[in-house]
RNA sequence: GCCCAGGUGGUGGAAUGGCAGACACACGGGACUUAAAAUCCCGAGCCGCAAGGCGUGCGGGUUCGACUCCCGCCCUGGGUACCA
């Protein structure tokens, strides 16, 4: 279990909107298939379902003992095939469209393993665990078209109400850019090599030309002489993980073809090379390369001696590519002259040259992939897919749920085809449309697809008509507030808004979007640890000395009282020129500083621990754990209960006590509207701080003061509501108003100042016009003999805070 | 490299452009206690005996007034990575 900070924050509001009146859906469901269950399965043959129920039971009473308001009897679970039933008929949904599509795709397979493993679980080419070898094995996938909507998915982040930099990392992983196509024709063969540039401006200054290793016309293009050396770099490529062909190449690898292309505007023949910097599935996987403006074709051009010609003045091409905006040179046939023009006037000055010519036209493209759908594993939706006379035939939806076979091990055959295959009696069938023999598809869906659109499913859960009914869809969508982590901001998200938008063409919901607003919690980390480094002699040495060679030398973490702060960081004690690193770090198994929120409860209770997750910080931040901040607001906590064991008063607030109990629920009703609860906390503290002091605590404040506290602290709360002699729950009791009336003051303390120095203060009423500030100031008798004998330059007064004279 | 977020006491953090450090932790002192725990009271940004000075990563700017707005840098964390 992780930990509970967007589970608190949204009961907090969830509570709260009750206690408004509203109406709030909030519910908890399960994302259940996937890994765990499977491994489990893997090592004892327990079938993953009764492995996962267990979970599942583990984790609703972790979230129970927690006091989460959630409606569990919209409960829901990825894994129950009356949910997953209508995961599949999504699916149908996008099969149907032309959305849903098979293709051979390169997958991670260890032998060793005997499985496909996730780009994540893949260290340097070998397996995470075991270290096995992994090599790249192109399998039958299936794929959906996620790039069919690259454009609607960039465009309606307009819509959301999400942080800026989430909807920034979605952008970028759309990655859009715009530029043009151009033909190159081959010399001597009846070939033209199509390439993809955002720079067609620089078209005069291509010198030569380079194709991805994988690009179908390398064949085609080698000649006696390179084909012996091109196959040896193709094998290479091909061999190499994703890693080793970008974070850990330093330089650039390349063959010549033996080809030579023509460059359409000016008819030179530039020499074709195939390098791996060239990847096959963006663009065209060709480019033209121009090594005066382009940072990597500049350094290819200099490993292999290539020609550097310049065509936008403004740089220095002796030294590096000069890729900024300039003025074009050397850029001119009969029949187009770009010289003088810069870069925007010239892009479109060749685009249009070259789409009249019939040489290119403009092109947008995006980064964005399509989306690798189908896992090699058992615990997962089946597809509902036959296979008859070699082509894909979909399910008949009314035959759903289609549930995995049983199966008699966990993991693939021996071929390497996945779990399900071992069941020949599940997988060998018979069309029921055709009466033809079929197989049954034998790859599962990944975890993302149940997670796509639970959503909606918490609207409707019983439903067994459809996913969700229309008239429930459109009174509760689109969801008002999604609390997560920032490690879905790409991927979960942006499948998900990809199914709704599938979905909202197919008339199932009635909103373009799933999500209104999003908010990011902050990780939470361990407790900060103070770290002293030592050499291999075991002399101690500073941190600074340690950066980035950290395995150079053994570390050890010190109690708080050896450090000293000196400067901007900390020294050790005993010899204060060793600096010392003080960090928190992620919470991990093998750091060992994870903190569990059940021993919390055990210990604290669930009520300091809600309220110490919302008192660290603010809810977007990363934030340290620190068991002293948990006993802190247990003690505060604990004062609560000590201001109720004042005499209960029915006398009315006097007007001091109205005005803090006023002030508190003025405080607290905003700042839960603005999600800051640490600072409502803080303002609650504030209350019981000057409470205490009371003689008794009368009933008005006491009532309000529970029912403000109790979103938070929902148990404490409840048992001072009973305390007070009420029998029912206090959870749909009306939220209590403020008025503002009763927060004026008579008299305020007005700060006077001289040319922005606090000189003196002087008690004016809330309303008094900046004219009475002013000369109820200038009549202050340490202000007067300040600014005797000077001249006022300029007076200002800001009602109910403070005047400034500037006196010279 | 690029993109994003952030840098305020010993620590977590607070401050519609208006007295920086609320609230809490840790610390020091005191009360209660045979003692301890719990609780309560008091103190405290830094330098200085004091007067006073200096203080929100660094350097500039706008403003009567800047943690807050603008420009340029440094550092930390997260994401991404040869996307032509």
């Amino acid at each position: 279990m992780g930990h509970p900070e967007g589970y608190t924050a949204t009961d907090i509001l969830a509570r709260y909107k009750r206690m408004r009146g509203y109406n709030v859906l909030h519910p908890m469901g399960w994302d259940a298939f996937g890994l765990p269950a499977e491994q489990y399965a893997l090592q004892t043959g327990t079938h993953p379902a009764e492995t996962t129920k267990k979970n599942i039971n583990r984790f609703r009473e972790q979230l129970q003992a927690l006091g989460f308001s959630y409606d569990w009897q919209r409960e829901v679970s990825t894994t129950d095939p009356d949910y997953y039933k209508w995961t599949q008929w999504i699916f149908l949904k996008l099969f149907e469209k032309g959305l849903a599509y098979e293709a051979e795709a390169p997958v991670n397979w260890c032998p060793a393993l005997g499985t496909v493993l996730s780009n994540e679980e893949v260290v340097n080419g070998r397996s995470e665990r075991g270290d096995h070898p992994v090599v790249r094995k192109p399998m039958r996938q299936w794929m959906l078209k996620i790039t069919a909507y690259a454009e609607r998915l960039l465009a309606d982040l307009e819509l959301v109400d999400w942080p800026e930099s989430i909807k920034e990392m979605q952008r970028n992983w759309i990655g859009k850019s715009e530029g043009a196509e151009v033909d190159f024709a081959i010399d001597g063969l009846d070939a033209t090599l199509r390439v993809y540039t955002t720079r067609p401006d620089t078209l005069f200054g291509a010198t030569y030309m380079v194709v991805a290793p994988e690009h179908p016309l390398l064949d085609h293009l080698v000649t006696d002489d390179t084909r012996h050396a091109v196959a040896a770099y193709k094998t290479a490529a091909a061999n190499k993980s994703d890693l080793e062909r970008t974070e850990l190449a330093k330089g650039k690898s390349g063959e010549f073809t033996g080809s030579y292309a023509v460059n359409p505007v000016n008819g030179e023949k530039i020499p074709v090379w195939t390098s791996d910097y060239v990847l096959v599935s963006y663009g065209t996987g060709a480019i033209m390369a121009v090594p005066a403006h382009d940072e990597r074709d500049y350094e290819f051009a200099n490993t292999f001696d290539l020609p550097i010609a310049e065509v936008i003045s403004g740089g220095d091409i002796s030294k590096e590519a000069f890729t900024g905006n300039g003025v074009l040179v050397n850029s001119a046939n009969t029949e187009i002259d770009l010289n003088g023009m810069d870069v925007a006037e010239s892009k479109a000055a060749i685009t249009a040259w070259l789409e009249q010519k019939g040489l290119g036209a403009g092109k947008v493209n995006y980064k964005l992939r399509d989306w690798l759908f189908s896992r090699q594993r058992y615990w997962g939706e089946p597809f509902p897919i036959l296979h008859v006379d070699g082509k894909p035939v979909a399910v008949s939806a009314d035959l759903l749920p289609l549930v995995p076979p049983t199966v008699d091990e966990y993991r693939p055959s021996p071929e390497g085809d996945p779990p399900f295959s071992r069941n020949a009696e599940w997988v060998n069938t018979v069309d029921p449309v055709s009466g033809k023999p079929a197989w049954r598809e034998t790859n599962t869906m990944p975890q993302w697809a149940g997670s796509c659109w639970y959503y909606l499913r918490y609207i409707d859960p019983q439903n067994d008509q459809a996913p969700v009914d229309p008239e429930k869809e459109k009174y509760w969508m689109p969801v008002d507030l999604y609390v997560g982590g920032a490690e879905h901001a790409v991927l979960h998200l942006l499948y998900a808004r990809f199914w709704h938008k599938v979905l909202f063409d197919c008339g199932v919901v009635s909103h373009p979007e799933p999500f209104h607003r999003l908010v990011n919690q902050g990780m939470i980390l361990g407790e900060v640890e103070i770290t002293l480094f030592r050499d291999s002699e075991g002399k101690p040495v500073s941190d600074s000395e340690v950066r980035n060679r950290e395995n150079e030398f053994t570390s050890e973490r010190i109690p708080e009282s050896e450090a000293v702060k000196k400067g901007e960081g900390f020294v050790w004690k005993q010899d204060e020129n060793i600096r010392l690193r003080a960090r928190a770090h992620k919470m991990s198994k093998s750091r060992g500083n994870v903190i569990n929120p059940d021993d919390v409860v055990m210990k604290y209770g669930a009520d300091s621990l809600r309220l110490y997750e919302m008192f660290m910080g603010p809810l977007e931040q990363v934030k340290p754990w620190s068991m002293k901040g948990v006993e802190g607001v247990y003690r505060f906590l604990n004062k609560v209960w000590r201001l109720f064991e004042l005499p209960i008063s029915d006398s009315a607030c006097d007007a001091d006590q109205a005005r803090l109990l006023h002030g508190l629920i003025k405080k607290v009703t905003e700042d839960v509207e603005g999600l800051r609860f640490n600072t409502s906390i803080a303002a609650m503290m504030e209350f019981v701080n000057a409470a205490g002091k009371w003689d008794s605590l009368p009933r008005e404040a006491a009532e309000r003061f529970v029912l403000v506290l109790s979103p938070f602290a929902p148990h404490l709360g409840e048992e001072l509501w009973q305390r007070l002699g009420n029998t029912e729950t206090l959870a749909y009791v009306d939220w209590p108003e403020f008025d503002e009336a009763v927060l004026l003051m008579d008299e305020v303390e007005i700060l006077v100042q001289i040319k922005g120095k606090p000189v003196a203060r002087i008690m004016a009423s809330p309303k008094a016009s900046p004219e009475e500030l002013i000369s109820l100031a200038k009549a202050q008798p340490d202000v007067a003999a300040a600014i005797a004998g000077k001249r006022l330059v300029k007076e200002i007064a800001v009602p109910g805070r403070l005047v400034n004279l500037v006196a010279v």
